[in-house]
Parts: structure tokens; sequence; C-alpha cells
RNA sequence: GUCCCCUUCGUCUAGAGGCCUAGGACACUGGGUUUUCAUCCCAGUAACAGGGGUUCGACUCCCCUAGGGGACGCCA
């Protein structure tokens, strides 16, 4: 049997450092097998999926260096690998669960699904589908669906006992069948859910080996449950431990930067990144620390992946990027720096911020020095402001941030609006509302126009210099915290 | 709240019952090299969550407690 594995993003959004954490581990398993590794693009998020995200997700895989078998770009034998591409399998595999009485059309809105879960929560309860339509005669069900009633599919779950099965990292797991939902497989849409859609795929992909995130354990059963209603063996699955935050909840881009995009633009070396992330969780045998990906295939072991959550630390990180940077020939450095910071593409999005402020080419480098490098430290004082109070700042730094989480697309003209519409939200004029921004963005209470500069720092350097200003501001307690998203929850609501 | 997972220096980790006076790396501190700085070199501070077992012997095995995390969506 060859090793087959695999990893499954989904297109919603910057790509995931966590991905590629997780592509570097199947990937590496698999060649250390001989085996493949895949690429496929889940892609059943109707509402949150786009193209543009698959495609940054397979450029800033590409920049990694990690390489895959088959995917959606090349193709391969078990193709389709986007899954909105392979919906009538689904629908098949979901229709034979439902003749088969594995699984049953449920009627249910979402308002009684909501009211359900709130009551159950209440009780204490695991939230979980009461089984209303469960019982429903098949006949009367199927004329529902027939006359074109809105419903979706779920699965049936085993009313007692408990589910086994293995984790190849932790030994033998057991939930109890009662924690599990009668999972929605197809969506009134009539897309699959995740935990249909990786079954499916998974077995017709031929993956031999599932190497995810550990947040996936607590779902494992239905899987497993599937495997056994579908007759099919079930992959060997190893939880992989999930990156941190500092705080140790799971990394998220609200405390930390997180996108491939961030590495990359502040210059990090693909090679650097992933021989940092094979140091989360993995170790050599000789417990050497600089190592390339073809040397953690030669060694791989999945026996020397351990179980604990690491937390993602910048600080060895960049140790581990200035050896790798230091270790370049002067030539190979130069490229880098070329490709980095002085191709053509970055120069360009430049061009239209600095030209018409230049009157010598010299005049050049003090403009940029902050979108270039790191911005200067910041202190309290330098948020003077005729109006506004250091805790006014924090507020609007606050606010502001709270707002770039939740955006799409991440460009000047989107900032602008909304930091328009959000400072006539608090009352303040647009003017002073930028100021602190600035002084965040650049350490500078004047610079380069403000909203092309967040959009040539990128999302992630943006956000964390906001999150520094805070800081360098005092901070803002747990409890203010609390009370400002609250307050910014009601600004957004109107 | 319910269920599941996890627990060695601040952080990443080594450790598969005696090699442990618990090792390495980052960070930090001190010293040296260097026209400054950085690099580099040397040294130092610092951990087995707690309590019970099992054993001649427990960081390693078992149980309990505590702490942390995750899951509980027509998201993945």
């Amino acid at each position: 049997m060859t090793v087959r594995t695999r990893v499954a993003p989904s297109p919603t959004g910057d790509p995931h450092v966590g991905t590629a954490y997780v592509a570097l581990f199947n990937s590496v398993f698999a060649r250390r097998h001989g085996g493949q590794f895949i690429l496929r693009i889940e892609d059943t998020d109707r509402e949150r999926s786009d193209v543009a995200s698959e495609s940054m997700i397979m450029d800033a895989l590409r920049w990694t260096g990690i390489e895959w078998d088959e995917g959606p770009d090349r193709g391969g034998p078990c193709g389709p690998y986007r899954q909105s591409e392979r919906v009538d399998i689904y629908r098949r595999h979901a229709q034979r669960l439902v003749d088969e009485d594995r699984a049953f059309c449920c009627f249910c809105t979402p308002d009684r699904l909501d009211a359900l879960r709130r009551a159950q929560r209440q009780r204490g309860e695991t939230s979980r589908y009461d089984g209303l339509c469960a019982g429903l005669d098949p006949a009367v069900a199927a004329s529902r669906v027939e006359a074109g009633e809105p419903h979706v599919v779920r699965m049936r779950v085993p009313s007692d006992g408990a589910c086994r099965f293995k984790d190849r990292l932790r030994g033998v797991i057991e939930i109890p069948w009662s924690q599990v939902d009668m999972q929605i497989l197809l969506k009134s849409d009539g897309f699959p859910t995740y935990h249909l859609a990786v079954v499916v795929d998974d077995h017709m992909m031929g993956i031999t080996h599932v190497l995810r995130g550990d947040d996936w354990i607590t779902s494992t059963p239905k899987h497993e449950l599937l495997y056994r209603h579908f007759g099919w063996d079930m992959p060997e699955h190893a939880h992989l431990p999930l990156l941190r935050n500092p705080d140790r909840s799971k990394l998220s881009k609200r405390k930390n930067p997180t996108s491939l995009h961030y590495f990359r633009d502040v210059g990090y070396l693909p090679e650097a990144l992933l021989n940092y992330l094979g140091l989360m969780g993995w170790s050599m045998p000789d417990e050497r620390e600089l190592f390339s990906v073809d040397e953690m295939i030669a060694e791989f072991d999945l026996d020397r992946v351990s179980t604990g959550g690491p937390v993602f630390d910048l600080e060895k990180l960049n140790w581990l990027n200035g050896q790798y940077i230091r270790n370049l020939s002067p030539a190979e450095f130069a490229d880098r720096v070329g490709q980095w910071a002085l191709n053509r593409d970055r120069l360009e999005r430049l061009v239209p911020m600095i030209q018409s402020r230049t009157e010598r080419l010299i005049d050049l480098a003090p403009q940029v020095d902050y979108l270039l490098g790191e911005r200067r430290a910041l202190s309290a004082d330098l948020f003077q402001h005729r109006t506004l109070t250091e805790e006014d700042c924090k507020r609007v730094l606050h606010h502001a941030l709270a707002m770039m989480t939740t955006l799409r697309a991440w460009e000047g003209s989107v900032l602008m609006r909304e930091c328009r519409a959000l400072s006539e939200k608090m009352d303040i004029k647009l003017r002073d509302f930028l100021f602190p921004l600035f002084v965040a963005v650049s350490g500078r209470a004047t610079a380069l126009p403000l909203f092309d500069s967040m959009a040539f720092l990128g999302a992630d350097l943006t956000r964390t210099r906001l999150r520094s200003a805070i800081v360098a501001l005092g901070g803002i307690s747990k409890k203010a915290t609390k009370r400002l998203d609250k307050e910014f929850a009601a600004l957004a609501q109107n």
C-alpha cells in the first residue's frame, strides 16, 4: 500500500501558517514513505469561499516550497480536487445513506434549531439535534422532499455506547455517542458539510493517513461512523498539536500574525519558516535544530511527534531566520533582498505614494522607512493630540482593530470607507480619528497616505502595529477590553 | 455547562524505569573578540503541576486533583 496524505484548506481568507504547518507534516510523512501528497480545496461553504483565496493559498504554499503531487492546478487520477466540483458525488453518497436508513431528511428550521441549542446549553448539556425528524415516516419525508420543501440530510447516530477510534499519537480515544450530534451531511443548498465530504474524498482519493489539527478529535466519531456505514477502511489518523498564541489559545490572527503573506513580506525565508514549523511538536533524533525539509524527510517518524500544543514563538523564528540569512552566500543574499523589497511589483506599489513627494531620489528612503523597515518604537507622548486624549486614542485603535479583523478584502479603498464609517459612528472627525492610526502605523504624526500604507504593509503587519501601539499607550485592561468589545459591537450594528 | 485532549526551564524541546547532579536551543544576565553595532565565542540563571499508588528504584507506568486547551454551527 502506498502512503497517500493530503492537506485540505478551505479558501476563506488569508493563507494561514497553520495550513503550511499541517501541509509540511503531511508532505514530509508521504515522502518519507515514498508516497504521494495531495492538495484538495474544501470549498463547500458557498458563503465564504472564493477563488481569490484559493489562488492565494496555492501561491503561498508554493512560496514555502512545499510541493504536492496532485491538486486542482495539476490534476491527477482522483480528480477533481476541488470539492465544489464533486457535489454530485456527495449527493449520491448521501442518498445511499438515506436509502439504507443510516441518514434521514430533516425539515427543521434554523430558528427552531437555534432555540433548541440555547435551551440545551442552558441546561448544561452538549447541544445536539433532538431527533424530531428522525422518526418521520420515510415515505412522508420523501413526498415532502418531492414537494420542494427545504431540507437537509442528517446522519443517524447510535443512541448509546461509545465510539472508539485510534489516534496514532495518543492511542485509543473513546467518546460517548451521547456527545455526538446527528450531523448534517447535506445542507439545504445541496452542498455537503465538511464531515461528509472529507470522508468520501479521503476514501476515493486513496488517503491512507490523515494528519490534521487536534481540534478535529471530537468530530472524529462522525467520520468513523461514516466509514463504517459506507463499509470502507478508515485511514490512520494522527492529530497534530495545534499551534498556540503566547496565552496558549489556538493561534489566531486576532492575537498574532498568522498569514503566510506576513511572513513573506517581513522577510522570513521560506526554508527557515519550514524549519521552524518542523520544530513545532517534532524533533530530530539527534536534537539538531537547523535542518532542511529533505533532512526532515530522511528522519521523520510519527513516534517523535509530541502532543502538547506549542506556542508559536516569533523570537526563536527570528533567530532561526538569522541563521539562514547568514548562511547565504553574498550573491544569494543580494538575490533574496532583491526578490523581497526591490522587486518591480513591490516598487510599483510604492511609486504612486512617493513620486509626487520626491525632489531628489535621496529623499526617498526617509519617506518609506516605516514601509520597508520596522517603524520606530512608540512612546505615549507621540500620541499627544489637541483634542484626543490617550483614552480616546486607545478607543480608536481598539475599534479600528476590531473592524479590521472582520474585513474580507484588504484594500486601501475598503479601509478608507470603513474608517470613515467608524469615525462617524464614534462621532470623531475623520482627521482626528486618523491621527492615532498614523502614529501607530508609521511612528509619526505625518506620513505617506495612511490607507495606501496599510494596504502596502498588509493586514497582519498593520494589525501588529496597532496592537503594539495600544501597548505603548499603557494597554487596555481585560475589563476595559470587554467594555470596548461591547461598544464596538453596538456601533457595528447600526 | 457537557465531552475530549494536554501538562519537563519564561518559550521550543531531549528523556521509552536505574545512563538525570534532568541535556540542548531561543530569550535573559555576565564576560571575551570586534574602530561602533551586529555576528561569533565562553559562562550563568532557570523546569519534571500537586497528591497518592506500583516498583529495590520513577520525569518515565497507574489513579485522583488542579491547571491549560479544544469541540459542542446548514464553518472548516
